[in-house]
DNA sequence: TAGATTTTTGTATGCTCATACAAGATTCTA
DNA sequence: TAGAATCTTGTATGAGCATACAAAAATCTA
């Protein structure tokens, strides 16, 4: 058994292999259609791969899970990066939240799939949690310098809302596309603050800006 | 075989009782728990009565989310009924859409399981579609005079959508209560309307009113 | 290359659950 | 009350699945 000091390579590679294989699965068929057999399948390997490489299939899912959250956050990151303005530094983060080719309703099925289990299995629910401070501390970072305590709690808590609940019509209904939904998100956010406000974050002058936080 | 004419009726009561514990299952354990043998527990039962007054576990499950949604409905239409105001029938409204003992986690949880369940199953999908543009009409009704049929379209969008978007964060984090919640719906909804839009809604003599839809 | 170690395969086991059904209990009817 | 119709029970069947595992294949080591 290769436990300490020089792992042995190959084992690193099959779990990258099998969780990404993981992550495509889910995306498709949901955590219900995430089965081990298809998860192998998919990753042209035999059914019984999965039991030598994890303890059980939460292990997998729990990495699936961060997998794709650093995926997104990774990109709400790069993005963040380039923005000038306190203005373009909002696009970032809720653009960063309608990923272009993924803003689809099997995928937003999926990830409402994962919130229904997060309700019930506590270790879940801190995968989302974390995943939900950080959104809520990067438009902390833009709206901070400018509303007192309660209003940038509240203005954080609506704008995250407000994205939550369009990927959830996005699964149920289907009725809205990914374009619709930013500009749903920008008129919410522009009705949020005063037309001096908005100036200002337009300015990129506007306020001190705090670093996004970066966890996990 | 009793099929015409003159129906038997035992066939109806047990049908209720079977749809009612089904519920009180639904809300406890959520779409996964709700197992045949448990609903027929609940329902002081035999484990196989289900099966013999129901064709599938589907029948049961569309005439529980049916049952839950008229449960939502006739309290909104009461409270409706009694409002006096434009800004009256939107506390209806909303209110409605957080009832008192209802806003838990665990009745969250079992919610959005239904909503990711519906992102596969097409018939649960129309089921739910069938409650929004309820809740969309109903919104409609108070803000059709004033608004524009854009505007219109993106305010009733937007509410809907924090609606939602609360109801998943109860799920998932679970640090919102339920007056919390309608108070950011209200910050929400006055950002949206202009100090003059808001006079007029609470006047109560604004604009023609609109009866509210009566559907399924 | 022989033998040890690691990796992979395919299948077996056991669990949960929906559904079917035979047989028993109850209620109705004449 | 006899017999038919209806209702209820308990269990059997089989599907789908996670997980365990024996054995085969590949790779490493000396």
């Amino acid at each position: 058994m290769a436990t300490q000091g020089k792992r042995t390579r190959i084992e690193d590679i099959r779990r990258v292999e099998l969780i990404a294989a993981a992550h495509r699965v889910f995306l498709e068929h949901g955590l219900q259609g995430m089965t081990s057999a298809r998860i192998c399948r998919e990753a042209g390997m035999s059914p019984g791969i999965l039991a030598y490489y994890f303890k059980g299939k939460d292990e997998v899912l729990f990495g699936m899970v961060r997998y794709n959250n650093r995926l997104l956050m990774e990109d709400v990151i790069a993005r963040l990066a380039a923005a000038q303005t306190h203005w373009a530094r909002l696009e970032a983060i809720v653009e960063g939240n309608f990923p272009a080719q993924a803003f689809t309703r099997p995928i937003a099925s999926a990830w409402i799939s994962v919130c229904a289990e997060a309700g019930v299995n506590e270790q879940y629910a801190r995968l989302q949690r974390v995943f939900h401070r950080r959104l809520r501390s990067n438009l902390a970072s833009v709206f901070g310098g400018m509303f007192d305590a309660v209003r940038l709690q509240e203005a954080s808590l609506i704008v995250a809302a407000l994205l939550d609940g369009l990927w959830l019509r996005k699964a149920v209904a289907d009725d809205i596309g990914r374009d619709e939904a930013i500009t749903l998100v920008f008129t919410g956010i522009r009705s949020l603050v005063s037309d001096k406000e908005e100036k200002l974050l337009r300015s990129g002058r506007g306020h001190k800006r705090a670093a996004p936080r970066r966890q996990q």
